[in-house]
DNA sequence: GTGGTCTAGACCACT
DNA sequence: GTGGTCTAGACCACG
């Protein structure tokens, strides 16, 4: 899994995106452990602070619980889970809605495209004749 | 119009999708001229042999025409702009896509996703019990 | 008419190769005069001195004849300019068959392909089903 | 091998097209190495920006494909190098029969001289009285 | 060590 | 004054 830092902006904003997406993925399961800090640290290639800066974050989302004694652990609660992935989908979107309104698409018309990219996509992989649904 | 270049692409492909906004939203408006080599880089602050390899990418998409002595037109084939515009609006569209199911959204849950979202904008414009569509 | 005159090869040469070719063309028919030196070497941009030395050639090589009193005229000679262009058609079939043999063509195998894209070319201005060899 | 540049046409062009003969006579076989730019640059007296341009016009032709670290290749796609061949065929072939059009020769005359003249070649290598096609 | 990108500055042809 | 080409030299990512 690759972490791709960009300098960009922040790294640890970075970060938090990208263990929210291993989160939200179940790569890291409900009430499983997350790695240690200084692993993932390590894992990163950042300094060990800018980690434990980036968990802070996550922990505030209600991503990830702290335990005291035994590090941390991706939160039991999948209602917060799936409320930060909608939160997230809702983001991107919205920024999918503003680029085609760039590109001169209303909001109905990019939905109507959509719906051609997905029936074109999803044909690609079924025989024709077939109802070309998969999945 | 802000350039807004980043370093973590290389520049000219980034100055290209720019033009190419700039023409397809109609900007550059099809047969009109566009600013000579050195004013464009001028206003980007890139060197011009940078600006140079852009416009050489974009008329090689057919999107401008150059004119030996007389500087650069966008092309007057609206059909071009409109084919490029949609092949633009595609790969969005396939990205967007992509990221939902990373999200864990089919294409058909990220449509009704979408169509939830677009509702809500709507309707952040609509008085309550009224349709709420298009605004 | 262009002369095109390139500072690669020696420019007298390139003024024989011209006033050749009209020659053998008819732009100056056979005993018809042929402008003065001066007014050549103003049309082409050069020295007097050059358009004289390549006259000089072309009064060599038999395409014109040079009367003390009355400037200088084509040949009356057809035979002579017939043979100028057969001399020019050689090197040039020379030319291109040294081309074809570089791509990998035999002699044999260039004159085949040759015929086909005659045939392709003429094709292209007749309607299907007429014979297709125009002029 | 020579490189022979000229002044009187952009160097990178005649670079491309010495490339494109050394891969279609084989001297580059298909998937064989491509020497790095800096070696060809060097070869040729050229500047390295002005090979990498050269190569970048020869990739986008086809005729090679680049391994970002590893250098670039002669493409396996040996069809590919077979239509390049013969796209440079056609345009010699277009450029002679124009040649001798301007001489006077019709398309089908410029096929009968040019028989004649292989037919001397040919018999030049072959005693008086033999058939003399091909030696 | 490879290709890719970028800057700086120059000269050319064309009109 | 336009675009096109070329050189020189630098830095980067990748493996």
């Amino acid at each position: 899994m690759a972490w791709n830092l960009k300098s960009d902006r922040p790294i640890y904003i970075q970060i938090v995106e990208i263990l929210s997406m291993r989160i939200i993925s179940g790569t890291y399961p409900p009430g499983g452990k997350v790695p240690p800090v200084r692993e993932l640290a390590m894992e990163a290639g950042v300094n060990p602070n800018t980690m434990q800066k980036a968990l802070t974050d996550l922990e505030r989302s209600g991503l990830i619980v702290t335990q005291r004694t035994s590090g941390r652990t991706v939160t039991e609660d999948s209602e917060a889970i799936r409320t930060k992935r909608e939160s997230i989908a809702k983001e991107e979107t919205m920024m999918y809605f503003a680029k085609m309104e760039q590109l001169g698409y209303t909001k109905e018309r990019a939905q109507e495209f959509a719906k051609q990219i997905a029936e074109q996509a999803a044909s690609r992989y079924t025989l024709p004749g077939e109802e070309g649904d998969q999945q």
